[in-house]
DNA sequence: ATTTTTGCAAACCTTTTGCATGGAA
DNA sequence: TTCCATGCAAAAGGTTTGCAAAAAT
């Protein structure tokens, strides 16, 4: 089993997230602000599915078209980020006005930051070399956190 | 004289793709030549529903399963990458053997692939400072090939 | 009052799977 | 001869859309 670490940006805040949708002028109904709640609940990457299975589980009445385009609203507004999970997934991440780099084992919940220069150099490095002239990246890291390496030492004795 | 260069061109890159499916102990039928001759052609990232008009367009008799079966036999050789676009289509990139990662141009879909150097030391920093022991790790970068700069400059006059 | 939003259901699109047949090693 | 691979069709997911009713402004 092998475990995911991917960069993420901060938490997700609820206040956050509805001010986000209210600026960007999407009205505040109840289904949004339900929705709002469910997604700054959660930790880490989430996907479209997990937010209707927790639609469900709450036992709200929140269709699942609602579910999409409250997404998709959302996105828009810059509240969250889609990432592309390596299976092939479509997962979000919140997203805050600054865009620290953390680390985070979707695992266990730990979190390491991640120096962002670096990276902002070597994308500066790639552009002069290959004249692209570049307006976005991503970079995902997938691996084993210190516990997780030790644990998984344990089991393979 | 440009025919014939493209022509070995092609060619060539589709013994690759041929060599990588045996090598990696592929059987080599029919429907699986025809489409790494596909994929061959294709200039840039392709779709799977790119791949399956191809051979609608080519009258071949292939089935829908067998493009998507072959694909993954491809990316199991490591004859081909995938990659996530920005708007979150799977897509595919014919790849060299060694390691490396690409630049797509938002534009016109023409990639480059970079040098893994420099990335590689950044993720190996990454990895001492965070404990985290890292298994694998995918960069993507968009933006703008000098072609389409220069079109764009054109346009905004 | 006007415009946006919602839930529902059905449509759509991509990808996978079961199975009998056909082909490669 | 022995598996592996194929085509077909059906299923399985994931996402979008048409529409009348409901809610926000």
């Amino acid at each position: 089993m092998l475990m995911r670490l991917c960069i993420i940006w901060l938490m997700t805040d609820l206040s956050l997230v509805v001010r986000a949708l209210d600026e960007a002028g999407y009205r505040l109904t109840s289904p949004r602000r339900a929705l709002a709640s469910i997604v700054a609940g959660i930790d880490g990457p989430f996907t479209a599915a997990r937010v209707v299975d927790e639609v469900r589980e709450r036992g709200l009445h929140v269709g699942r078209a609602t579910v999409f385009r409250t997404i998709d609203a959302l996105e828009r507004a810059g509240a969250i980020e889609r990432i592309d999970l390596p299976s092939g997934d479509h997962a979000y991440v919140g997203c805050a006005p600054a865009h620290h780099h953390h680390v985070v084992c979707s695992a266990c919940g730990r979190t390491a930051e991640v120096a962002d220069g670096d990276l902002a150099a070597l994308i500066g490095r790639i552009g002069r070399r290959t004249g692209y002239r570049i307006e976005d990246h991503r970079l995902e890291i997938f691996g084993l956190c210190p516990t997780c390496v030790a644990t998984a030492m344990d089991e393979a004795r």
